[in-house]
RNA sequence: UCCCCUGUAGCUCAGUCGGUAGAGCAGGUGGCUGUUAACCACCCUGUCGGCGGUUCAAAUCCGUCCGGGGGAGCCA
């Protein structure tokens, strides 16, 4: 394979023969010389190739040459006489591979808004700013995974098929083989959903936890990352049909461990793109959202701030007079009211704990006061909540309690209440949305544009 | 799902009090030019989202449907 432009924009002058292949991003023409500036993806900068007319004698060529052509280029490097690159390709040769033709190709040389790119999300990936989406998307995957890795976490397939009729967590996306015309009953007239692929009702999984505990109750430390499915009708620029999500889960681990492991991902994760992809987050910071990279910074050179619930809401009801919705004990925080914790009280990351009972999962360890549970919230400048996680309820006694209290029937959850039965132990977890993740460190407004095909109602073109 | 805004040239938008449309960019041609948001001149482009209604006359007013955006709820 021949080098990537990333590579050959760091490479010095010389007399070897290199190939350069990418797409044209502008074409600029002079009296003797021609400018193709090329980009593959492999970083923000394109390559500018030099096309000198009084040896190049292929006109016609050239003439089919226009943005959004695929070309391969081969030549020398020479030091640039220009100002705003160190070397630039003296081309000898040209294979054009696939025209663009100007009057039809969409993406014009030109700033094109993100929601039109939208609609031409099969070639949205050319543009500066969702190339340099996807590199940090690709960047915060590998880190996330490093991570893990280096901290002795497991990764675990959780399926993305599920069966649990009552996970809870949102309207789910049905998955059947019946025909729809001619669905099986039975003499009842219900659905005969044992004629079923898989037997029983089946639909796509909402979240990967309650299976990650059964191995974390084996490997001690584990993660899952995949796709998650939600089929709320919901039409907002933080919500997807269908996401990505990072859930980690340790055993031997209470509400303390899962702060400090947190803290530390996030921390880690942060670091690592901006080390690693510093001019695309460059970009951001002019162009997308201003400093935000200085914000992610912030974030990693600032220890997290902790409080209780109790504690935020104290500090919050001194200012209720500035909310939209006014706080109380009891409350749930709305995005405002995070904001102004981090933004304001904290003036940085914190994490808010011990939440009461009411506004949080069943799952979630219940405290000795008997009101709250061992609930964590981290919250970060600018968007408010950033991970949610607890310290699971580990006591058979109490966890059915609690489902039952909730309307839940137990016998539905036989194999997650096994986990309590057989070698229970202490152990916690949280959740990231991983393209939220994303728009957070990009500072890219909406949730679309974070995603190369994103899924959402009435959404599904590409 | 609810509320608000919006839909006009390839793209981004303007269009007054109802009188069948314009600017920038893109594209084309020519000129100039080691250019890099290239520059200068000229040229081309429209079922004004669809359907229906009011009116002598609708991009403009009314109804409805469809698309897009923002906010709320829900959440990740």
């Amino acid at each position: 394979m021949n080098d990537r432009i990333s590579q050959l924009l760091k490479r010095t002058p010389g007399a070897a023969v290199v190939t350069a292949e990418g797409w044209v991003r502008t074409k600029r023409e002079s009296k003797n010389v021609c400018f193709l500036e090329i980009n593959d993806g492999s970083c923000l900068k394109g390559l500018q190739a030099v096309v000198d007319l009084a040896d190049f004698t292929d006109g016609p060529l050239l003439a089919r040459i226009t943005t959004g052509a695929a070309l391969t280029c081969t030549g020398t490097l020479v030091a640039s006489p220009g100002e705003n690159q160190e070397v630039e390709l003296r081309v000898e040769s040209i294979t054009l591979h696939g025209e663009a033709p100007a009057d039809s190709y969409p993406l014009q040389k030109k700033r094109h808004t993100l929601e039109y790119l939208r609609e031409i999300a099969h070639l949205r990936a050319r543009t500066n700013t969702m190339g340099a989406v996807a590199r940090v998307r690709h960047a915060v995957s590998y880190a996330v995974h490093s991570y893990f890795n280096e901290k002795g976490f497991y990764y675990v397939h959780t399926p993305i098929i599920s069966t649990s009729d009552a996970e809870g967590a949102g309207e789910q996306f049905q998955v059947t083989t019946f025909d729809l015309d001619a669905i099986p009953r039975t003499p009842e007239g219900t659905i005969d959903y044992a004629a079923d692929f898989f037997g029983k009702k089946a639909a796509l999984t909402v979240s990967g936890q309650l299976q990650g505990e059964t191995y974390a109750l084996a490997l001690k430390n584990i993660y899952t990352f995949g796709p998650t499915f939600r089929a709320e009708n919901s039409n907002t620029k933080r919500h997807l049909s269908e996401f990505w999500m990072i859930e980690p889960e340790m055993s031997f681990c209470t509400l303390e461990g899962n702060m400090t492991v947190a803290e530390e991902f996030l921390k880690s994760v942060f670091s690592y793109v901006l080390d690693h992809c510093a001019d695309d987050m460059a970009f951001f910071s002019q162009w997308v959202e201003k400093g935000v990279a200085d914000t992610l910074r912030t974030v990693v050179d600032t220890p997290f701030a902790h409080m209780t619930y109790t504690d935020a809401v104290a500090e919050l009801v001194k200012s209720n007079d500035t909310f939209d919705f006014p706080v109380h004990w009891g409350s749930d925080l709305q995005t405002e009211h995070e904001r102004f914790l981090t933004e304001q009280v904290c003036k940085g990351p914190v994490i808010v704990t011990d939440y009461p009972k009411e506004i949080k999962a069943f799952y979630m360890k219940l405290n000795d006061d008997g009101k709250t549970v061992r609930a964590m919230d981290v919250l970060v400048p600018r968007l408010g909540e950033i991970i949610g996680g607890s310290e699971r309820e580990s006591r058979l006694d109490v966890l059915t309690t609690r489902m039952t209290d909730l309307g839940l029937d137990p016998s539905d959850y036989w194999w997650y209440l096994d986990l309590r039965r057989f070698g229970s132990v202490p152990h916690a977890g949280f959740g990231l949305g991983f393209d939220r993740a994303i728009q957070y460190i990009t500072g890219m407004q909406n949730i679309r544009d974070v995603i190369p095909f994103p899924r959402a109602a009435k959404q599904a073109e590409f």
